[in-house]
Formats: structure tokens, C-alpha cells, sequence
DNA sequence: GCAAAAATGATAGTGTTACTATTATATTTG
DNA sequence: CAAATATAATAGTAACACTATCATTTTTGC
């Protein structure tokens, strides 16, 4: 499996750059050290300016790869639901019952991201605390309109469907199966953040994992064919 | 009701202020007109001297009463949950019946602001905009614990956790009360946005209310004491 | 190996934001 | 009516979010 991911190229919305950042070594820079810096000091904080002097490089030429912070956020957190598509994909893909089918992917989809993968220059456990603290900022602007229709949340959009229909898969009678799996996507990332910041708001914690919990409200919800 | 509520006073931390805005006309107008003004620009565009020259006054007033429009959106947000807390409590205080007295709670928690009370200079259906539209944005920043410590979060903090005392009465042994309460307080805001501007990701609609989808969500996840 | 093309770096400049400070004017209060 | 307080007006600063231009370095095709 390692080597799988070693190959594969995760395809974002080319409207995302100006110039394609895989491209480069001065754009795989810049997408590597972003996910750093922003985890560092917050994206209200970051600037292109920082980025630049961070990677030993000038502000002009980030510019020349993404046209603001605003559409680098989008790239690196679409870049981020592609790999956890590519990884939904692959850990269910052999499963033929539905009901285990449906924990596995909850599983993979609410977990905390803990092995880095190495192969790339994207720190995927530092990328996931980005988008724990960052993702919602991506789509609570005035601008979402504009940009869902240009496609900048097809990723997430999909990948919300696909697990959709796992649950349909489960019950099909379900009457909230986009809602669930918005819920689950979403309330993830939540409830991770509540873990590191507002722990009396949660059960989980180091022993507990939202995947447990998420599992169990699922699995009680729906009318399992048993 | 109605008469109770106007009478009556939301205090939010008062470090959350310079100059209390509650003490004078222009305090309240700034009040009342940046939730406006937010709703209608969205947080990242509101400046203060943009709101100056909305209720026609001077960037500077307006510092007297906020520090910055961070502080701002504290005391926007900060006020909002502290009448809804206000609703919960009188909507649920004669209830006995503790399933019942969940539902209520949900119903109020989840439900759509659609009646404006015009007794204050507060609207609050479009201060509910503002909070789906901005509230997450208050707590996503390297200063959450730093400012949870100094109480900046205090009323929603209560809220959780009065709805999950709720949640317990009905199932005292759920294992994830206080997971859930946060799920649907923070869920809801988000069903509401997806079903504005990403309505494939939910059923919610002009004919669901995210209500429903809570309601049958935590009915079917606990045990009901029947 | 070299010329052309492309990528990157350096510098400068603009309008806006997010304030702080100071002073003037209006309003309230004792 | 004077003193206190609140508000307005103006100016100024540093950072931010860019855009434009030109110089330099690196890559590439022949």
C-alpha cells in the first residue's frame, strides 16, 4: 500500500494555482513549508512574506505559484481530502458487508492522522492539525457560492457522497444519509479540536478516539441488517 | 414571554469590551449595526471604519467600545448563546418528562431563528446568520486557550454542558454525552450552512428542519427510558 | 557549449488594514 | 453654567496584500 501512494499523484482543482506546485522543487517548497509554517503560527498570521522567509526564498515567487493564502488553504486542504479519499478507497475496498464496510471507512475518515508517509514532502500528521484548525475557514466566506461552483470543494463534496452511500448501503431506509455523513466529516474535525482545547465539551481524549465514538452513534442510528 | 425577555439583560464576560455597549446609544447602535454589517459583508470585509460610516460615527468611537473586531465577534457570539441559553431554560423548565425535556432542548438549540423580538437593537434572525456563517471562525485561532482560559467562551461552554445533563437524565449510562451535545450545537450551525450553500450535503431543506435530523439522531442513539 | 527561454530573486510602489495618539467639538451632569 | 465625559476629526505608523519591473540564475534545445 505504501508503495501505491508512493506513485500517485492526487489531482486538485488546477484553478487552485497559478502554477502547478508539484512542478518545481520551489513548489513542492512552498506547499511543504506552508503546512509548517501555518500550523506554526495560525493562517490569520501567516503571510507569503513569512513563507518566503522561511524557505529561503522571495515573496514574489510564492505568487507566481498560488494567487493569495486564501486559494493555497483550498489547494492544501483539497490536496488533503483527496489522499483520505484515495485512503477510504483502499481500506474498503475488499470489504463485501456493509456494516463492516461502513466502520472502516468511518474509521479511516475519523482518525487522527499519525504515521507521516515520508515519501512526499507533505507532512501529512502536521497536514491534518492544519485542516482540524483551519479547514472551516475555507468555505465560511461570502465567496463559497462562487467558488463551489468552480468546483474548489469537489473532493470533499465526494467524498461526503461516497460515504453517503456507504450508509445507504447499510439502511436503506435511512432518511438522513447526507446529513450523517456531513456530520461525521465535520464533527470529526470538531471533536478533535474540543480534544486539544475544550476537553470538559468531550469524551474523547487520549484513550477514547472520536472514531469510537462516531462508530457507536452510527451504528445505533441506522437499522442494521442483522 | 415576551415581556420577560425584554427585561432582561445577556452578561457576557465584560473583558470582552472596552466601554460597556449597553451603556450608551452609540454602544448599541454599533452593536446593532455590525451584525448587520457582518451578515452583509462577511467578517473578513468588516472593518470598523467601514462601520463608522454605516451609522455614521467615527472609527475611533468605535475603539472605544472594542479593542479589535475579534473582540467584537466574541461579545456578537458570546450574546447570542447566552439567549439561547435563556430560551433553553424557559423552554424546557416545566417539563418533567426527561425525554421530553430533550427534545425541547434540541428544538430550540437547532431550530432556525425566524422570529425577530425588535425589543432590543439586537435582531437576532440575522445575528443567527452571522453566527453560522462566523461563529467557528471566534475559536479557530492560536489564542483559544488563552482566551477560554480568561471565560471568552464561558456561555457556550455551560450550554454544552447543560445539554449534555440533559442528554444523561434521559440514558444515564450513554458513554458519550458530552460528545453528542457538542455534535448537535456545533452539527446544527453546520446543517444549517451546507443546506444554504452546499445542499447536496444534506436533506435538510425548506421542508426538513435540522431538528428532525438531531432529534431522530439522538432518539435512536440512546435508551429511551420507555 | 552556447544561446534562448524560463524560473527565480530583488526592489519598489500602491492602497488597505489595524490600529495609536492627539486635539477639537459636542453632550451630559452636578 | 462649569466641569466632566463622550464623541469626532485628523494624522500617523507598521504590517499586509498585493502588482510591476528589472536583474540574475537555471534549465533546455540545438
Amino acid at each position: 500500500m505504501e508503495n501505491l501512494f508512493a506513485s500517485l499523484k492526487i489531482e486538485v482543482n488546477p484553478n487552485l494555482y497559478v502554477k502547478d506546485p508539484e512542478s518545481s522543487a520551489l513548489g513542492k517548497k512552498i506547499v511543504g513549508h506552508s503546512i509548517l509554517l501555518i500550523n506554526e503560527i495560525g493562517f490569520e498570521h501567516f503571510t507569503f512574506k513569512k513563507l518566503g522567509a522561511q524557505i529561503g526564498s522571495n515573496e514574489s515567487s510564492i505568487y507566481r505559484y498560488f494567487e493569495n493564502k486564501h486559494k493555497l488553504l483550498l489547494y492544501l486542504t483539497s490536496w488533503y481530502w483527496g489522499w483520505k479519499e484515495y485512503q477510504l478507497v483502499f481500506a474498503t475496498a475488499n470489504i463485501q458487508n456493509p456494516e463492516e464496510k461502513l466502520e472502516a471507512a468511518i474509521e479511516v475518515l475519523t482518525r487522527c492522522v499519525e504515521k507521516d508517509s515520508i515519501i512526499s514532502h507533505i507532512d501529512e500528521v502536521i497536514l491534518n492539525k492544519v485542516v482540524i484548525n483551519e479547514y472551516s475557514k475555507s468555505y465560511l466566506s461570502k465567496e463559497v457560492d462562487k467558488e463551489n461552483k468552480e468546483g474548489f470543494f469537489a473532493i470533499y463534496n465526494r467524498l461526503v457522497v461516497r460515504l453517503k452511500n456507504i450508509i445507504l448501503s447499510v439502511d436503506r431506509n435511512y432518511p438522513f444519509p447526507s446529513s450523517l455523513a456531513s456530520t461525521i466529516l465535520e464533527g470529526a474535525l470538531h471533536q478533535h479540536f474540543l480534544k486539544e482545547h475544550f476537553s470538559s465539551l468531550t469524551e474523547c481524549n487520549d484513550k477514547i478516539r472520536p472514531s469510537e465514538y462516531f462508530i457507536h452513534l452510527v451504528s445505533s442510528t441506522l437499522n442494521l441488517n442483522k
